[in-house]
Parts: structure tokens; sequence; C-alpha cells
DNA sequence: AATACAAATGCGAGAGATTCTCAAAAACAC
DNA sequence: GTGTTTTTGAGAATCTCTCGCATTTGTATT
């Protein structure tokens, strides 16, 4: 038993946004730990209330968008609709997303990382954040 | 006189989209092609009623929908408010943003596009399109 | 140039995602 | 515990974008 993530854990990171801990941020910061996939506002909330039925949905937008302020949690956009949430905790990684089946695969690569900065540092500037999608198809 | 790009080039840009030659239609891709920036909706529309005041925001969603679909017309989404939209006919390239002052820098790097390939292959796929944005700040 | 038919338009209603307002409830410092 | 500040839930509001529909317009054809 026990891929349950340890309450202190979640504590942790909520007061490192300097946020005060209440039930209900446990709960939304434990769906995120759990998750493997990158869910939207809506998901997270479905499944925070399977936890604990009384979360609203105006708490779980404000608490996902405030972790995500204060950059431990990362927002995406994918597609034009609901933004797809993640901790940032997680090592850095960029997404290849299979256009026809809507399947993520994570990526990093140095080597782009390396020219990004350059790319930056050439224009006069330095990277606070960047996003790399591919979105892709299988071959065959 | 005459930055005023030549209608038969719109009209040719619509037709190209397999569309009707409006009125509406015509002004838009005007206005798309003057922007030396990347309009959202609202502005477009505000810039196309300057010319034709029966513009409707329904239409220039539509429109510019349906020139994004047919690939004339790339639509971003750099931040999670309204998309931005600028002409599929400029040459590719990517996105610096200034988080500062929301200016755009445009960039290319043949070296990215060669890593980005090489990664899709790897995973088996081919990529359709891609999107990097770079979010900096002003150095110094 | 008149006709016919499909496609496009404007308007306002509607949908989806997100934010705001505000009174009540809960967290934290003392 | 008490007091102060933050957070919460519920619903209204907002913002962006899409849709339905009656009317108008483009275009191919007489």
């Amino acid at each position: 038993m026990s891929d349950l993530p340890d309450i202190t854990i979640c504590d942790d990171l909520i007061r490192e946004a300097g946020l005060r801990i209440t039930r209900q941020r446990q709960t939304i910061v434990r769906i995120l730990i759990e998750a493997d996939d990158h869910p939207d506002a809506d998901q997270v909330l479905t499944r925070a209330r399977a936890l604990d039925a009384s979360i609203s949905q105006a708490t779980t937008y404000r608490t996902l968008s405030a972790l995500s302020e204060k950059g431990l949690v990362r927002t995406h956009t994918f597609d034009s609709s609901a933004a797809r949430f993640e901790l940032a905790a997680r090592p850095h990684h960029d997404h290849l997303i299979d256009v026809e089946t809507g399947r993520i695969v994570e990526f990093v690569s140095a080597e782009i990382e390396r020219l990004q900065k350059e790319i930056a540092a050439a224009h006069g500037y330095v990277i606070i954040a960047h996003r790399l999608e591919l979105f892709c198809r299988k071959v065959g």
C-alpha cells in the first residue's frame, strides 16, 4: 500500500508557495503528485472531489493558479481549450503530442536548451521559461 | 503612398483557401498583411472596422479560423488569454516573448529544427507542426 | 444583365473556461 | 482561547469564441 503521497510533502509544497495549509489545498496537491498525466482543472476537481466532496471549482482554480504563479506548478495550453497542469517539481521536460491519439511523450534535449540560451543571449535576453511542443504523427 | 497591399493579393489568398471573395474577407486579410505585430481577434476586428465599419465579430472569428484551418494563417496562444494571428505566408519562425513588455522577437534556428526532427524520429514520429517559445527578460 | 442556388454575413444567444464578489468558515500567531 | 487574516463555497460575472437563423451576397449559368 502506499503510492499515496505523504501529507507532509503536500504541506511543504504549499508552505513553499507562502500559502496557508488547508484541507482543500492538501488534496489538490496530492492529486497533482499522484497524476501521471496532465489533467485540466476540471479533472483535478473531479479527482479531488473523490477524496473530499466539498472542494469547489473556485478553490481548484485558485489553488492551481496560486501554485503556478509561484512556479510550483506548470500550466500548459496544448490545445486551445482548457489549460492542463503538472507539478513543476518533476524534472523539466518538453512535450511531443500525438495529434492522432492525444498521447503525450515527454522529452528533454540539453542540446536544444543550450541553443535556446544562445539565441536569447544573442538578442540580449535571458530565458525565464520556455515552451517547446512537437505536434506529431506516427510514422508508417 | 502604398504600403497598402494590392487587393489582388488578398483575393488570391482567399481563393487559395477555397473561399468566396467578400469585402469583409478582403479587409481582414489586408489587416493581416499590414500587421507587423501579432494581433488578436479583437485587434483585427478593430483595425478592420476602421476600414469597413460593418464587419462583425463573428465574421472576423470565422475568417481567421477558416484561414487558419487551411494553413494560410497561424494561430498562437502565447498567454492563456486571446489567440493571436499572423499570416502563414511569412517565413517560418519561432518566438521570443519579452515577459516585461510583451514585445515579440522572431527567430529561426536550423540547428534546433534538426534536433527536433531527430527527437521525433527517435520516438517513431514525424513532426506535423511545432511550437517553440522563449519567455525572456532583458539582461542588465 | 437577370436568375438561381450555395455560401457568407450580422446579430444576438449560447457555450466553455476562468475569475470575481462576498459572507461565512477556517488557519495561524499570540 | 482570542483576534486577525486568509481561504472557502456558491453563484454571478467575464472573457473568448461558436452557433443558429433570417437576410444578403458571390458566382456560375442562362
